[in-house]
DNA sequence: CTCGGATCGGCAACTTCCTGCCGGCCGTGG
DNA sequence: CCACGGCCGGCAGGAAGTTGCCGATCCGAG
C-alpha cells in the first residue's frame, strides 16, 4: 500500500479488507455502487452483512444484476437483510462510502488486482457522498425495477441463446413464437439492462456475466 | 466411465488421460481438430508432445486461435516441434484420432465437464478418418494462413476495443485513421476469424478469448 | 520505367437493425 | 357494459452495417 498525501492506494480487494475491516464492522451508515457482484461481493469478506437493526445500507446496483439468476438472488437476499437496494442504468463507479466520513472508490485494474483509493479526506466524501445521494435519488426502488422486468427476465436467457447462435431477428422472433418487432422490443430492453450501446457490446457483455 | 456397447464415455479430461494416456505415448500419427486450446491443451496432461521424429501429428484449428497472443504461441511451438498445423474457418468438432484405429470424439459438458467418447470400432474411426482427411484438404497451412492474416492481428486488439465500447462504425474508424470502409473489412476478417456470423456473437466469442 | 499485385477508401445497392406510431386484443375496475 | 392501461405486432422511415465494384496509390520485380 502506498501513500498519497492522506488518500491511501490499496493493491487487491484484499488488501483493502485487511485494511477496512474494522470500518465495516462498526458502521452505522453505508451507501455503496457498484456495476456487477464481482467487486465488492464474493469476496473472502463481504463488506456489509447488515445485522444491526440501526444501521442504514443502501446500495445501487446495475439492471444486468437482475438478469443473471445467482446475482438476482443474492440482490433479493441482501435486500431482505434490510439493506435499501436501487437501480440505475447509469455507469457508475465502484464506490463506497461509511458513516459519510471514509470514502473507497475502485481504480484501474492491473495484472488482475484493482487498485481502491482509501479517502478519508471531509471534503472529498462529503463531494462524493453527494454524488452519491443524486444517483440514489435518480435511482430505482429494487422492488419497483423487480415488477418491471419480471416479464424480460422471463424471456432473457431465451433471447441470449438466440442472439448467440448468431441467427437474424426474424428467425430467433419466429423461434420465440413472438413478432419481429415484439422480439426486438426484447433485445433492447436486454442491451439497456447490459448498458450495452451496440448487439457487440452486448455480446461481451452477457459473456461477462456469464449469461451465454 | 459408463460402457455403451464398446464405445466407452468418460466424463472430463481427468479421466480421459487416464485412459488413455498409454495409446497418447505410443501412438505414432494423431489426427486432431479442436475450436479452440482450451479442450486439448491446457490440461493436465498434453496429449501431444511430438517428441519421436517418425510419427505424423496434424492439427486442425480455428482462426480464432491466432488472434490470443498466447494461443497463437503455443500452436506457433507446437508447429515447430514438427505438428502439421492447418486452419479453417468451419467449424468443427472437437476430435482426436490415434494411428487410425482409436477416435475420440467431445461431446456435451454438463456440469463444467465435458463427456468424451472413446471409439475403438473400426468402421467408425474409418468413417471419422475420412470426413478429418476431408477437413485436412480443406483446411490452410498455418504458415500460409499466419502470413494472410498478420496484419490483422496487428489490428485486431484495438478495433476489439472499439467495439468494446458501443461506438458506431464511423467514429471507430476515425480514431484509427481508416476509412469506414477499411474498418468495415476488418471487422468482417475479424468475425470471420471468430466464426462469428453476427456483431452480438462476435462480443460473446471474443469475450471468451479473453480479447477484450 | 513499366508492369503486376496488393491495399485503401469512396460509392452504391442491399440487408439488417432501430424505433415511433398506431390499431387490435385482453384483463381490471368502475 | 365501457373506459382504461398494458402488451403485442404490423408498418414505415431512418440509421447502421454488409458487400461488390472500381479507381487511386504504393511498392517490388523485371
Amino acid at each position: 500500500m502506498e501513500l498519497t498525501g492522506q488518500v491511501a492506494v490499496v493493491r487487491g480487494e484484499e488488501e483493502l479488507w485487511a485494511r477496512t475491516a474494522h470500518l465495516f464492522a462498526t458502521a452505522t451508515d453505508v451507501a455503496c455502487a457498484a456495476n456487477d457482484l464481482n467487486t465488492w461481493a464474493r469476496s473472502r469478506h463481504p463488506p456489509t452483512p447488515p445485522r444491526v437493526v440501526g444501521m442504514r445500507v443502501r446500495k445501487i446496483y446495475r439492471p444486468s444484476v437482475l438478469l443473471d439468476p445467482n446475482s438476482a438472488r443474492h440482490v433479493t437476499e441482501v435486500n431482505a437483510l434490510g439493506a435499501d437496494v436501487r437501480i440505475t442504468p447509469d455507469e457508475l463507479n465502484e464506490t463506497i462510502i461509511l458513516d459519510r466520513r471514509l470514502a473507497i472508490l475502485a481504480g484501474e485494474t492491473s495484472g488482475g488486482v484493482r487498485n481502491y483509493s482509501v479517502i478519508p479526506l471531509p471534503d472529498v466524501v462529503a463531494g462524493v457522498m453527494s454524488l452519491f445521494e443524486a444517483a440514489w435519488r435518480g435511482a430505482t426502488e429494487l422492488a419497483v425495477y423487480d415488477a418491471q422486468t419480471a416479464e424480460l427476465r422471463e424471456l432473457a436467457p431465451r433471447v441470449l441463446e438466440l442472439l448467440g447462435t448468431g441467427c437474424k431477428d426474424e428467425t430467433a422472433a419466429r423461434s420465440l413464437g413472438l413478432g419481429v418487432r415484439t422480439y426486438r422490443r426484447r433485445v433492447a430492453e436486454l442491451m439497456a439492462a447490459l448498458g450495452a450501446g451496440s448487439r457487440f457490446q452486448a455480446g461481451v457483455r452477457a459473456r461477462e456475466l456469464g449469461l451465454v
